[in-house]
DNA sequence: TATGAATGAGTATTCATTCAT
DNA sequence: TATGAATGAATACTCATTCAT
């Protein structure tokens, strides 16, 4: 009962966030949405910004399925680190929205108040789960533990960076299909590690033979 | 005379910018910092939005200025690739707030808007400008024009995908520097353009052999 | 049964009351503390008015209770005069929620309002027998019957001025204890009539001599 | 002009607050009160508390003014305290809205916000100095400072207690007229300076004899 | 006897903007 | 060129109360 209401809120404040913004939203828009009074959001959600964590824990929740099924469908450790990241860019490239709801914690990063202490620290982790998959991957092909998290920030970094200029169109893309930059990213990330680990073995037949 | 007062009133928004943010920054504490009249304000600049653009515009004209510096003092094509790629990095790394002045453009659904057809051109037109160098340097290294065009986008993507995870602080860095990240970014797409280079001419030279 | 939850409602009342202020008590918070849903009081009470009156009630019954049995354990009419008088300031002065809760009732223009006709009258009805006593030992003293109830006004009028200046300390007091200000006007009024009544004597002596 | 306007808006204030009770008094209550928007009135004043701070300080004023006029008529010690004390009683029991102007401090008072800790205490100063004439007269009447002081505040507790007794009507006054009750105390306390003094001088006289 | 859910009216304050002067 | 004055809409949130269950 209360839950089943409770999703129908968190269904008009996604509608709203995506029509006004995420600062264009607000509680009475949400509410009005609902079908509700603003008064009444309050006995469901203790503010505007449980409200909006909520959200986003289900965005990036939703992210994590689509992740971790890609991964569990790869056999390689090379398939998995590509799975991994494309499976990330690939839902925020068929999601927008979402991936309007996870820049605004970004710019809650900018200015320091995010959603309170303990939230943001249980989205980070969400997040941060998400994406260990390639620092793993990295490291099953033989790198480094510091390496492959520097990877896993690097893929994560350039996926942004790209969602960014997909989204909002603001380099003229001469026609490139933005999913190319990443794929040939992760290519180049996947060949330098491989050619890494044949070095090393060369190295290491040599040092032997 | 007129300009004078204009440009009084920029270095007040800026400051207040820097001070309050860009969301907490109303005009009526831009006009006190200006030591003028919120009203006053309107006969200077048609809107808040308005005179937004106007800092922003000052904003990339300054990293223009930057990046074009670095890239003169370069020799060779590879130089001036990383010139173009480091300098834009560096200067947002080095001005947050320029950087957030960036971002703010992507609010409210991160799509270009509230500034207007004419002047979104206009802003991304000097964007564009100032990467030029980039996709220049790739195909005085040989890039076929789509391909200096498709670095210089990525470039760019990870460029941004770096400052974000640098200001943003939301992905635990595990003591990387990020601009390690950035310098590991380009070194990658130099070595890959005089790999492709030597290829060519080998070929060619095999061709014609 | 009832009695007892409506007891257990009005104690979390008086915690509430003093924990939160008087302006500060929600009903909701007086439900919390109860360790019931807000609407579970309205099957008790008919209104917060009637709850507040309620805890006003028990309130000034505890203060007769006290005056009371100062009263009774002196045995001259001065004495009894001066317990009544001292044994009201004191219990407020000791229990300022008390007073708050009285005060709380000359709130709004201060004129007796809000709790409803009935209530109100009975609230001052036992207000009044507390201070009764004052007016019976005056009496008792040989005051006629209107100087005996000038008297009792008088009393209550400077104990509440008193206890508004401690309470409040928005005079500078310069050390002054409180409670001397209410003993010096004690004892004067007993002294008053001490002295109007050996004067009468004499008279009454001296007119039939 | 904007004194004008200003002098408007608190006119509709005291309305207001006669009206609704100073907790009852809303911003939106005073502004359509004074024919304007609630935005309009703070182009005036800081704040509500701004507003009836200074509502307050006229009220304090205007007592000033009433009672230094009758202090300032009278010719001997015992007139001038006499004129202070019932001046300050005259003039509340005429004016009874601006005993509750008053009163509103002294709840604020029970709970420690106040107007903010300046305003505060420049009330209390000016409240202080309405009643020095009490003390200074005492002093002229042979009491020392310790004493001048008590009786001060002895004097202006008794006037708020019986302005209590008069302004709510919660004791039966039985006919009594109240100002009767404050003539009764003040003479009384005229009649023990004049004792302490002619015995002081006959204790003079007996030493030096 | 009690609850979960909801309401409607209310709060002070801020904002970008306008307009007569 | 600038101001003083004003507006209307907006903000998140709280309150006592009601009612079906």
């Amino acid at each position: 009962m209360s839950d089943h209401k409770r999703g129908l809120i968190l269904d008009a404040a996604r509608v709203v966030f995506e029509r006004d913004g995420l600062d264009g939203a607000s509680l009475r828009a949400i509410a009005a949405q609902a079908g509700y009074t603003p008064a009444a959001l309050y006995f469901h959600f203790d503010s505007k910004e449980a409200l909006y964590a909520e959200v986003l824990g289900q965005s990036i929740a939703a992210l994590k399925t689509e992740v971790d099924a890609r991964v569990g469908a790869a056999a390689t450790p090379q398939a998995r680190l590509t799975a991994a990241a494309l499976g990330f860019f690939d839902f925020y490239a068929e999601n927008p929205r979402d991936l309007d709801l996870g820049f605004y914690l970004f710019r809650g990063g900018m200015r320091p108040h995010g959603l309170g202490r303990e939230r943001d620290m249980a989205l980070n982790a969400a997040l941060e789960s998400v994406l260990w998959p390639i620092a793993e991957a990295a490291e099953a092909l033989g790198a480094e533990l510091a390496l492959a998290r520097l990877i896993m920030a690097d893929a994560f970094a350039h996926a942004v960076g790209v969602l960014l200029l997909l989204h909002t169109k603001r380099i003229r893309m001469f026609g490139l299909a933005p999913r190319a930059l990443m794929e040939r990213y992760v290519e180049a990330e996947v060949e330098k590690l491989l050619a890494s680990r044949t070095a090393n073995h060369a190295d290491a037949v040599h040092a032997n033979g």
